[in-house]
DNA sequence: GAAAATGATTTTAATTATTAAATACAAATT
DNA sequence: AATTTGTATTTAATAATTAAAATCATTTTC
């Protein structure tokens, strides 16, 4: 067999809803229309139409396309679930690096993957081909996909890149006009930053959330298609390492809020050197912890 | 047919060299050996083995392979040309969207481009999917693919993203040891475009080279795998549009070679302030000529 | 009898063939 | 004349197929 028929299947159910809100005897309407309302080519259209006629649902003559019964829930067809998009795929595949220490070098199985996540072979093909670009998998020659891995190596550049970008950020951030929306979303933020740390002992587990929600804020001021995709994964990681390493959780996070203070109070004062000052000071025990992270991990 | 014999024919080929060197009579050396020479599996080792035996120019018995008859050309195999690379199927597309001015929300034939690039689908569809982490193309949502565009838009994004990157390479530069290579290498950069602006009516066209052994040099101090993966695409792009922009090349190569001159200098000086003012200078100045060439392109 | 080499089998992945779906075009009906 | 339907063509997703690699078991040789 070639492609599945689950295009079909879907539209003709959705037909089966159309003729179930019509009268008997009542006219379907035309092909482009049913095409149009069900978001589909006429190609499927006409097969489900068929379909129909034969379970004699409809009487189908020419143009006429006479509903002869109401349809129950016996004619429905059944669905294959719906594949996982990219970025569940995404996401599946970082936990999986990270929470296995899956190590430099491994040869990936597209097809033993493709099962575990339940995804076609050829779309996680695709998908790797797509990380190859950060370098985070390798195209063998003979054939095949290492993963060039999660090293040490790795978390440095990316975290040195890291730094990069945000620092841009937040130069841009200390050029925009008092009026700009971005001062109040930062002092609401500081807000939040103080509540967290009020009740540290009870909700510490919500740094991580705001941790990203913050970031998130702060690169929200560049607008590049470029850096934008390089922060997806940024982020992507970053949020992994802290959902799985929970040594001295609550004293990192303790740590990260102030830093994160002295980062929003240096930015809303307008104090240029003291805002890099900040960020450097955050990005660097950041990227130290992300790097003793690893080293843990491998360890334990 | 399934998957070609390519390797095959080219491991036969390098058999039939190793028969070539021996003596009639001799032994050849064991399959392990011969695979590890050929740098190829054992399963090819012995397919190619048979097919000698085959064409009666071993005895094969057992563990015994005695060459009957020193092979001649009448016995090499044809090969099917080698496959364009990666890195050569990259340029080809760049160059067909520049050179053809395809406009963005182009759908992308897959089938078409394959056999116009002379590549496999499948391989095409890996390359793109890797493209569109830079936003160069989308996958639509049925399927297939559109080309999100060499817009004005991408050019700005471009642009700023390479001036960040650009501008951190110098803030790097300047904070290397005296004693570093780079600061040798910058001089004979330097006196590489006195030379050129001496001989500039007569070799302006040599620039678009220079210009990029400049950048490389700049941004070689950057150990940064997401960096360097991030220019390896700004300056395929830049260089394409050098090449095919040639209205006033001469005064904007001139211009331009007193733009790097005194960002060298600056940088040479360790005039930080300098240094990033050059900086600026040049890639607002090389930004505007892109999207200039840009427009004109869209109109002539 | 241990090491090395070969033979057979299983697993993996690249490519082709096949089929679903989309699109384009021609004919027919109102 | 404007829709609507019927037919043919094109495109692309997946499964089947086959080359190649990897693994395991057996045999040979020293």
């Amino acid at each position: 067999m070639a492609r599945t028929d689950d295009r079909f299947r879907s539209a003709y159910n959705k037909l089966l809803d159309i003729c179930t809100n019509m009268e008997v005897g009542g006219q379907l309407p035309a092909e482009v229309v049913l095409a149009e309302r069900m978001e589909v080519s006429r190609t499927i259209v006409r097969s489900a139409l068929h379909k129909l006629d034969a379970e004699n649902l409809i009487l189908w003559e020419g143009r006429r396309k006479t509903l002869v019964k109401r349809p129950d829930k016996r004619h429905r067809l059944s669905q294959s679930e719906s594949l996982p998009t990219g970025e569940e795929l995404e996401k599946r595949f970082l936990e999986w690096i990270l929470r296995f220490d899956v190590p430099a070098g491994t040869s990936l199985n597209i097809a033993q993957l493709s099962r575990q996540f339940g995804v076609p072979a050829h779309s996680l093909q695709a998908f790797l081909s797509g990380l190859s670009r950060f370098g985070l998998v390798e195209r063998r020659a003979k054939g095949g996909w290492i993963l060039s891995g999660f090293t040490a190596e790795f978390a440095v550049e990316l975290s040195d890149f890291r730094l990069v970008l945000e620092m841009n950020a937040v130069r841009h951030l200390l050029s925009l006009p008092e009026d700009h929306q971005i001062w109040g979303k930062l002092k609401e933020i500081r807000k939040e930053h103080e509540d967290l740390r009020r009740d540290l002992k009870d909700r510490y587990h919500d740094f991580s959330t705001l941790d990203e929600k913050f970031h998130t804020t702060i690169n929200s001021v560049v607008k590049n298609r470029f850096v934008v995709e390089a922060q997806k994964l940024i982020s992507l990681i970053f949020h992994y390492h802290y959902m799985w390493d929970k040594r001295d959780e609550q004293e990192r996070n303790a740590a990260a809020i102030e830093e994160h203070l002295d980062w929003i109070d240096a930015v809303l004062a307008q104090d240029r050197a003291g805002s890099e000052e900040a960020v450097l000071n955050h990005l660097r025990r950041s990227k130290e912890t992300l790097l003793a992270s690893l080293k843990n991990h491998k360890l334990g």
